[in-house]
RNA sequence: GGCGGAGUAGCUCAGUUGGUUAGAGCAGCGGAAUCAUAAUCCGCGUGUCGGGGGUUCAAGUCCCUCCUCCGCUACCA
């Protein structure tokens, strides 16, 4: 039994996240998981919220609340949204966690100790009326270069120019407004990833059929202009890992926190430790130290391009410095963006649809399905809701929702609602177990190779092929003459629904289970022999019909929900 | 500016190492069927494969050049 260690880029605990967020990382990432539980294989699958950080902070100041306070219900809140989608996380941990402190803790010492941590003085901007330091973006001013005059710290968006805080005239904080900063020395720990420049691009040199998304900026970072940079992992926050040397102080760097970045990766580790300690495993290390059976797991990453160059070099700088036999990632599945009709999705100004929002309209399942059936694998992709109610409404309602309807209730009408007796396949029967067996088959090796836009096709193919089969076979027809030819027809209708349900569990798991409860069965094995599979209803076995599995998107709705979700967020 | 991704049928997209008349789904048109959520099935595509140039017996696929869109550009995470 294979054995996949999988974890989805943690979301950030500000606020409700979108459609696009959810697409490029936890949801293709729960569809892995459930494949390989389905086939039958060992899995871990893990996430959590990433709570640290300035944003944070900020947000929880707005909401008038103590940062763990927020952090807390917000992690409630995602955790409840999470389970909606039926994201299926063994574990949904948090970075704020004991666990994570600890082992942030004890990977700084650890590199510390090989020598990649350097301390280094620099300037940064404080904000007297804020009572902290700012974020270069969380300054704004005049653009020296073009005049606009909202430019932010890091880079003006009007003319693009990439600026420091200090060229701004008339800078202010954009938290509080004041104009009273000063550029205040601070002492701050930086990660030698520069020393690990040539390790690290001979390892992802070395990586065989991951995503070009995820190589080529992995290499772009690596050769960019003067190499790969060292980069800062403490802040002067309050919010964080307290930086600590293992359980000793760090003499200078009292009052400092880790940057989010360095400990956010990390989580992925604390996560399974915190997994253990909710009583929910009970070997942590069997999944993440080599030298304690992790030798033989495969591990995947699933995150969108924006967090490729945390998890291609500084998360593996820290793994690889600190000497210790952790389990490095195997493969790193990368997701470019969605986009919502004709622009972006925008948390801050509220467009498009969030997660919570979308569970309020339409359950999980068709959302799963448009989602990952229009994954952003090669380019961005667009979400619009003629496309979505379209796709919708003929692959599930039409196409799969249909075919359960229309073999379920011929039966009852015709035998009952019990799985008819009689008959002997021919030629049409031997002709769908061909084409199913290639198509299954097909099926499994995109799933495997997580292609998850061609899996879907593949998986549509196959529901389609039920339907023609059902057209050829016309068992409403054949049932006038040879009833017992039409109860073997029939039958086969019906182990075609249990077939489905459990190929399309991975995507549509709650459909999934109602197809498999109106089947009144709990076999959910992978089909090896189809023929085999298609057996596994024998005559006699009682079944229910179901109510109508999913229902189709009016254009009402559809106009309503347009208007609902083209402005800001109420 | 630099780097990366994309530009293929009305729409969403496939097109492996260059090789038969460039494909799928949707939409559209025609037909069949009437078990079913008016659901299904079958048939129908003369597409300057973004423009131009080049290499080759042969290019959507390789090279050069130009155009358009998007992303990243290291203190947001």
């Amino acid at each position: 039994m294979a054995r996949y260690l999988i974890t989805s880029a943690i979301p950030y605990i500000n606020g409700i996240k979108h459609l696009g967020n959810l697409v490029g990382s936890q949801l293709p990432a729960d569809l892995f998981a459930r494949y390989q539980r389905g086939r039958g294989n060992e899995v871990l699958f893990l996430c959590a919220t990433d709570e640290h950080g300035t944003p944070a902070e900020l947000a929880a100041a707005k909401a008038g609340k103590p940062v763990a306070e927020y952090c807390a219900e917000m992690w409630e809140v995602q955790a409840r949204i999470a389970d909606g989608f039926g994201l299926s996380f063994d574990h949904f941990g948090r970075s704020s966690s004991e666990q994570n402190r600890k082992l942030t803790q004890h990977f700084a010492a650890r590199l510390d100790d090989a020598g990649l941590i350097r301390e280094v003085s620099e300037k940064q901007m404080y904000s007297h009326a804020d009572g902290r330091f700012l974020p270069d973006r969380y300054i704004e001013g005049t653009c020296p270069n073009c005049g606009f005059d909202s430019a932010r710290g890091d880079q003006c968006d009007n003319c693009t120019k990439q600026l420091d805080p200090v060229d701004l005239i008339n800078p202010h904080s954009t938290i509080s407004g004041s104009t009273d900063l000063e550029m205040r020395e601070t002492k701050h720990l930086y990660l030698a990833q520069s020393q690990m420049k040539d390790e690290l691009e001979q390892w992802i040199d070395t990586r065989e059929g991951w995503p070009v998304l995820t190589t080529s900026i992995a290499k772009k970072w690596l050769n960019d202009g003067d190499g790969l940079q060292d980069r800062g992992i403490t802040r002067d926050l309050d919010w964080g890992v307290p930086v600590m040397k293992g359980d000793a102080p760090w003499p200078g760097m009292e009052g400092k926190v880790f940057y989010v970045w360095f400990d956010a990766p990390i989580e992925y580790i604390a996560c399974a430790q915190e997994w253990v300690d909710a009583g929910k495993g009970d070997d942590w290390a069997r999944w993440w130290r080599t030298d304690k059976g992790a030798d033989d797991v495969t591990y995947v990453q699933f995150m969108g391009k924006d967090n490729v160059p945390f998890h291609t070099l500084s998360f593996p700088v820290t793994i690889l410095g600190s000497k210790e036999p952790w389990k490095l990632v195997d493969y790193i599945k990368s997701f470019n963006y969605l986009n919502y009709d004709g622009g972006q999705f925008s948390t801050s100004r509220g467009r498009g649809v969030f997660m919570d929002q979308a569970l309020d309209i339409l359950p999980a399942d068709y959302w799963r399905w448009w989602l990952l059936s229009h994954a952003p694998e090669s380019s961005d992709a667009e979400f619009t809701w003629d496309n979505f109610q379209a796709t919708v409404n003929k692959d599930l309602a039409d196409v799969l929702g249909n075919f359960v309807s229309r073999i379920t209730k011929f039966c009852r009408s015709k035998f009952g609602e019990v799985v008819p007796e009689g008959g002997t396949q021919g030629e049409a029967e031997a002709a769908l177990l061909a084409e199913l067996t290639t198509r299954v088959r097909a099926y499994e090796g995109f799933m495997q190779a997580m292609e998850v836009r061609k899996s879907a096709q593949e998986l549509r193919a196959i529901w389609a092929a039920g339907n023609e089969y059902l057209q050829a076979a016309a068992p409403w027809t054949t049932f006038k003459e040879n009833p017992e030819q039409a109860a073997m027809q029939v039958r086969l209708g019906l182990n075609l629904i249990r077939l489905y349900a459990v190929l399309s569990a991975p995507f549509i798991p709650e459909a999934s289970a109602r197809m498999l409860s109106a089947m009144n069965t709990l076999d959910m094995e992978w089909p090896g022999d189809i023929d085999a599979a298609l057996a596994a209803l024998p005559a006699g076995h009682a079944f229910t019909v179901p109510d109508v599995l999913f229902a189709k998107i009016t254009d009402d709705q559809r106009e309503d929900w347009q208007a609902r979700f083209a402005g800001v967020r109420t």
